[in-house]
DNA sequence: TCCTCACTCGCC
DNA sequence: GCGAGTGAGGAT
């Protein structure tokens, strides 16, 4: 008997047998519809085998789906995708046919001339359409529009015969790049890179790279180049571009186009489902070269994958923490091993855990030298707030506002980042003391006075903000506490009237339309003073912006989490390094109270090498990662009692390993949010332990009751 | 004693 | 994810 193991889209933990007709033509990565209860569900075969029978009575394949199959290293990547992460293969298969949902686009309709039909009444205006339409064919209406005349006279020929109704199907084209279109001129270390890179495809296998270079040193150019080569070297290549983030991909989809004289596929979750459809089919059919996409663009079906480049690729936000929890980064690094690729890691500031990897010669460590043409590295200089306090309710200091003073004078630009929505943080009432949260939830209400409402970031919960204490009835008692870039942006309109100011947070900035207008505007020099979160950090380029104000850089350093002082690094790097990228030479101002934090102080000497050195130190000394591996369990549901009860039957049934321990069960940092209570465990084990394995034992033993909801996350990024 | 409702389990 | 099965509690 022929059985196919399917994948169906459900929670369950593995795949479900089913029996297959002698003369159904089943393979592994089909598309199939399988009985389940009593409905028809679409599951993709994960295996098909020769069995001699079963002790269970097994429900036939009822068909195979006209889709396209799923490629063999799709469906390994799947797999071997939902064992890392320990969540439902079917699940992660699901994700793999997101393209599929939508249906395809409507068919355009289109009128064309009948042979040999001449119509019966030859009016002005019948004539005037036949001589327009001449030999082809076109939309109806847009026919009637070209003639000048009503819709109603195609109609009339259409009803007398003369022309005809055709339906076009609507097959996305995707023009292939040329990869001699507009090469680049490349300086020494570029060319030796993306020669590294292409000999790499070349050759064929699993090969990953490291790519690091400062701000401005052309990580783009450089991997473009080595795009080019691979698709010279077999046209049919596939390519695929990671970005952290959609409101990059414009930029990048137009250094591709004019680089390769074709527009890329794009690929992430702003992109209507019937153009992701296309898209899909198109990369399942070998019909598209370049993808350029956010995380979940790795889980498209590529018959040919040659190259996958992650850049920004210390970016966390890679990782993803709803749903399925994964990292793009990661998970990239395994496609390209399973389909036998080269994976590109692209970063001014790589992750701890790449540079490791690089440091032990996992990796390849392609370095990249000085900015590309004149522009050198931004001078960057603490500014002690302990010396120069701003005046109360006020956040820019002496030396900073005359930096601004004299950046506007000389008519260049300045970018004030503080990475904080909203005008102000914290609302508390001065005669309580009660701090405003969203119901249910330990999260603090943001104000907002652009759109005078209190906001909890966390859940979504909005409210016009109260005349009234909540807590204790006082009027007039509610005041706001700290800032955020609306009210740094009413400072700097308050210092400087004639200014022409701006914020740039997710709030002003709603999708990727009004980022680029931003940013164009920006560009164009219509934007004196520019006040922005980590949205405007990354990856732009302003050529007359030469000062970089950091408000608060001691944000973020604050708090146990793991990685706080390497994220901090990170984007403090990126935004200084915003400054100073055309002929001018920039200069950045980092506000601190603590300007002896070795974070700051490397950041301040330039010295990424330094931080990176001590802060490896202390991960070693405590086995934190890279050094050893962690895994987060959170519970969670409205019925605190029974999260208690699993949290503590987890403790009680820990498995015993070796160079391993479990931490907690403890009250998750955010304790409360919407109702639900949060209890958190967490795991950390040295290199070299199974943990996944591990983790499947333990919660082999353990029977989470359905009320309560069970998050696995391994290789945790946020310890909320 | 019957009915409702919340929860649990299996689905191949 | 959904439908069938189960058992407790309430109204009749």
């Amino acid at each position: 008997m022929k059985v196919a193991s399917v994948l169906i889209p459900l929670p369950v933990p593995e795949a479900f047998d089913y029996e297959v007709a002698a003369e159904m033509a089943v393979e592994r990565g089909d598309q199939v519809a399988v009985p389940l209860g009593p409905r028809l569900m679409r599951g993709i075969v994960s295996e098909v085998r020769e069995t001699t029978g079963s002790n269970r009575r097994l429900k036939a394949v009822e068909m195979v789906l006209d889709d396209p199959r799923l490629p063999p290293g799709t469906v390994d990547f799947v797999e071997w995708a939902a064992r890392w992460t320990l969540s439902a293969p079917g699940e992660m298969a699901s994700t793999a046919l997101k393209g599929l949902r939508a249906p395809r686009p409507k068919p355009e309709r289109r009128v064309r001339r009948v042979e040999g039909r001449e119509p019966a009444r030859p009016t002005a205006s019948r004539t005037a359409v036949l001589e327009t339409l001449e030999g082809r064919s076109m939309p109806g209406a847009d026919l009637a529009r070209a003639a000048g005349v009503s819709s109603g006279v195609v109609k009339g020929l259409v009803d007398d015969g003369v022309l005809e109704v055709i339906e076009i199907e609507a097959v996305a084209a995707f023009d292939t790049p040329d990869p001699d279109h507009a090469p680049s001129i490349l300086n020494a270390d570029q060319a030796a890179s993306a020669s590294a890179i292409a000999e790499a495809v070349e050759a064929g296998g699993f090969a990953p790279f490291l790519l690091d270079g400062v701000t401005g040193s052309g990580k783009t150019e450089a991997y473009l180049e080595a795009v080019a080569r691979a698709l010279r070297a077999d046209p049919t290549a596939q390519i695929l571009i990671l970005l952290p983030e959609i409101a990059l991909t414009q930029a990048l989809i137009a250094r591709l186009s004019d680089r390769f004289g074709a527009d890329p596929a794009e690929w992430h979750s702003g992109i209507a489902p019937p153009r992701r459809r296309q898209v899909w089919e198109a990369v399942v059919a070998g019909r598209c070269n370049i993808v350029v996409g956010a995380r979940s663009a790795l889980f498209l079906p590529f018959v040919n994958l040659k190259l996958i480049v992650v850049d920004e690729e210390h970016d966390s936000s890679f990782k993803q923490e709803e749903g399925l929890v994964y990292h793009g980064r990661d998970l990239a690094v395994a496609r390209a091993r399973i389909e036998g690729a080269a994976v590109v890691l692209a970063s001014a500031t790589p992750s701890l855990e790449t540079l490791f990897n690089a440091g032990q010669g996992r990796y390849r460590w392609l370095k990249l030298g000085a900015r590309h043409g004149t522009a050198v590295l931004p001078d960057i200089r603490l500014l002690d707030l302990r010396q120069n306090p701003p005046d109360p309710q006020t956040w820019l200091s002496v030396p900073l506002r005359e930096a601004i003073g004299e950046t506007l004078l000389k008519g260049e630009q300045t970018l004030l980042f503080l990475n904080r929505r909203g005008y102000a943080p914290v609302v508390l009432c001065r005669a309580c003391g009660h701090r405003l949260t969203a119901p249910d939830t330990d999260s603090w209400l943001v104000e907002h006075r652009y759109t005078g409402r209190l906001v909890c970031h966390l859940t979504g919960f909005s409210m016009a903000r109260p005349k009234t204490c909540p807590s204790c009835g006082a009027s007039d008692s509610l005041v706001a506490v700290g800032p955020g870039v609306e009210r740094v942006e009413e400072e700097v309109r308050q210092l400087f009237p004639e200014a022409r100011t701006a914020v740039f947070s997710s709030d002003t900035v709603p999708d990727a339309r009004a980022a680029r207008a931003l940013i164009q505007s920006m560009i164009d020099g219509e934007i004196d003073i520019l006040v922005a979160t980590q949205a405007a950090a990354k990856g732009h380029n302003f050529p007359k912006l030469t000062l970089v104000g950091v408000v608060d850089a001691d944000l973020g350093l604050r708090g146990g989490d793991l990685r706080a002082a390497e994220r901090t690094f990170q984007l403090l790097t990126q935004a200084t390094g915003r400054a100073g990228r055309a002929e001018i030479p920039g200069r950045a101002l980092l506000q601190t109270w603590t300007p002896e934090h070795p974070v700051l102080r490397a950041l301040a000497a330039g010295d990424r090498d330094g931080f990176v050195e001590a802060e490896m130190d202390e991960r070693e000394a405590a086995s934190l990662p890279p050094f050893g591996r962690l895994a987060a369990l959170i519970l969670s549901g409205e019925n605190a009692v029974a999260v208690e009860k699993t949290a503590e039957a987890l403790a009680q049934s820990i498995p015993n390993a070796e160079r391993l321990e479990v931490y907690g069960p403890a009250d998750a940092p955010l304790a409360l949010i919407r109702g639900r209570r949060r209890k958190r465990l967490l795991v950390r084990a040295d290199r070299d332990v199974d943990l996944q394995g591990f983790l499947r034992a333990w919660l082999g033993r353990v029977k989470v009751p359905a009320s309560v909801r069970l998050t696995i996350d391994v290789d945790p990024y946020s310890f909320l």
